[in-house]
DNA sequence: CTAAGCCTTACAGCAAGAGGAAGGTCAAGA
DNA sequence: TCTTGACCTTCCTCTTGCTGTAAGGCTTAG
């Protein structure tokens, strides 16, 4: 098959999928006479994989590790559960930070008067220089 | 003061200043006689405005709005009310679909016998191309 | 014969800076 | 006076993960 249904089966597009190739993240894929990209069963099922890698937040050197693992029939799947675990410790970090960044920016939609006054609280605590001093004292006591 | 001086109060970096000013999110500074740049109190209020405001998520061109309603003294803080709730709702869909992400990281790492043998069911679970169909339809269905 | 709809390569550009080269300036110490 | 180190300047390239576009070739239907 092309490429182009390649795309539709996998999920990512042929732009996708070529520029993967040229990363060589994936590698050469058969020709078809006129020098079309031919695909297999199997192929799709590695796009798929790195679909979903990438959904999950793997980035591309990480995607690389786990195509190598997928691709090694004697891979130990200990070495796969460590990567989505740590992954999975990441995403639960970023989650924790946003929810930090979610707070603060709800109390600034609070404390706002929101009329067609120019008084705004909002406006005040971004241009205040002490909203950093504490925090980038605590990350220096950090180290 | 240098523009060193002016990172360290704002909390940017030198680098990140002048790319603000090289972009027009900043105006050109003040030059002292060697050419260097000069800033002042109020200056550094600008840049921690700044600082702050991406650090909430806001991108440049938000962040260009949410100054020009800083040096705006005619401004209405229903406007700048908008933007920030506007940001707020935006971050909590993020955390949402991070939780969701979250959710299926940890049944992957769940699902995985993590050890020596291949047999890994977040491999598996990973190259299967039905995982995506669903999800598809849906956003299809949506449009 | 032509038009649409595929496919190919190759180059440019996006955000939001970081890193580094090459050179000018300034203040302190030998 | 000379030097050394820490600043400062501009300019250019690199990053990540693609996406857009140009210019051209192949295929199929009317």
């Amino acid at each position: 098959m092309n490429i182009s249904e390649a795309a539709k089966l996998s999920g990512l597009s042929a732009k996708t999928i070529r520029y993967y190739e040229s990363i060589e993240l994936l590698s050469q894929p058969r020709r078809a006479g006129n020098g079309y990209r031919s695909y297999h069963h199997g192929d799709i099922k590695t796009l798929c994989f790195l679909r979903q890698a990438r959904q999950f937040g793997f980035n591309i050197a990480q995607c690389r590790l786990l195509l190598g693992l997928y691709k090694n029939p004697q891979r130990r799947s200990g070495e796969v559960h460590q990567l989505v675990s740590d992954k999975l410790e990441e995403v639960d970090a970023h989650i924790r930070e946003l929810g930090e960044t979610r707070d603060l920016l709800a109390s600034l939609v609070g404390a706002c008067s929101n009329n067609d006054e120019p008084d705004c609280a909002i406006i005040d605590s971004l241009a205040d220089p002490r909203e950093q001093v504490e925090s980038q004292c605590l990350t220096e006591n950090d180290r």
